[in-house]
DNA sequence: TTTAATTAAACAAACGTTTAATTAAAACAT
DNA sequence: ATGTTTTAATTAAACGTTTGTTTAATTAAA
């Protein structure tokens, strides 16, 4: 049996990620994770406090992942590239409601100190990506591009399909109840897309 | 002196943009539309059609935009693709509160009839740029790309510097009171990645 | 005179949080 | 090992607010 806390925490990400924080109750919370209803403040003190717990709980894993392929000599910069991207579809994809619920937060202007440390935990991925173009633009193996901007593309384009499941299956003209995310063949649609998009906006 | 109506709609569009459906509650609109509380419910009906009647009146606008771009003959395939672009960047920098809140609306999978009407809003949008990308490949101008994902790229890009002041500051490194969307050089700058990313990836 | 607009007050329901009482577990001394 | 004490976990109930909505009365406009 799983613990507790760790119980209430996977409950309560999933809830937030389908209803928003303000559309979520301790008593939704409470109920689904079939724990009393005071228990969520026991363990957390707070609604807020239990927030920061999932984003704490959760942040940290993409960072490790990114910084082994920043510091694997056998790739060559576009292959390191075509690894981050490889990485991160897999990771929004897989753990999208978590991803969900950050860029939820992040979204609205509300809960500052909160929406720091999402911050906090997002940018150095986004620096190790930035140091990958860095260094091969340096090398000469890529052009002279707009680094930051990339960056947002790279993301954005994993986020601009994570967005809803409803935009999606008819930007693609799937029908209603295809769940894109976990089709592998779209998962490797997705990374080729972005991989030609890269080769060819990076590379000499 | 502005129609009541529309003052309320604008009002409660700002508010829905920065605290979300379920955070901006109804007295908080009428406090900032300075108009009694009951009038909200006497217009509206209830807050969900309040919501509604926000995204229909802001909608169609952008289409009639696109739709002038695509009908242009004097534009060549790459020309059209750059005036979606400088439209793109210019709306929805201009009206980011707005589209704010449609992202935030998408992002969550409550109201369901709420978030259909919305997609139904947005895909036209989309539909409107697979054309020119379709006929561009069909004269041979552009290269054989994935439409559907290259759309998602495109409006990706851009949604994710809207997503949050703070994250878009934090990776362009700039200072916190910094607002990049109406900063004339910064929407430059989104333009012209956008351009460069476009023209190296579709044009043979 | 009739209809529309506006108001303050009240409604029940849901919210996050706290309390005080009870049960289970752990630590301790014998 | 046993009984005792102390701490932790769990519970149902209640707290004071805030929520969206409705009512009934009043004022303004047609």
């Amino acid at each position: 049996m799983k613990d507790k806390r760790t119980h209430i925490i996977e409950t309560a990400m999933n809830l937030f990620a389908g209803k928003g924080y303000e559309g979520t109750s301790i008593r939704d919370i409470a109920e689904s994770a079939s724990v009393n209803l005071a228990m969520v403040n026991y363990y957390f003190g707070s609604k807020e406090k239990l927030f920061e717990s999932i984003v704490k709980y959760k942040s940290s894993l993409t960072r490790v992942l990114l910084d082994e392929i920043l510091h694997n000599t056998k790739f060559t910069y576009i292959e390191k590239i075509d690894a981050v991207i490889d990485s991160y579809v897999e990771r929004l994809f897989t753990h999208r409601s978590f991803h969900r619920l950050i860029y939820h937060e992040l979204i609205l202007n509300q809960r500052d100190e909160l929406q720091t440390s999402i911050v906090d935990n997002l940018i150095p991925n986004s620096i190790i990506i930035k140091n990958i173009i860095e260094a091969g633009i340096k090398k000469n193996e890529f052009k002279k591009v707009d680094i930051e901007l990339t960056i947002a593309t790279l993301i954005g384009t994993i986020n601009q399909m994570l967005l809803s499941k409803k935009f999606c299956n008819r930007l693609l003209n799937k029908e209603l109840s295809y769940v894109p995310y976990d089709d592998v063949k779209f998962r490797k649609r997705v990374k080729n897309h972005l991989k030609q998009l890269m080769h060819s906006y990076l590379i000499n």
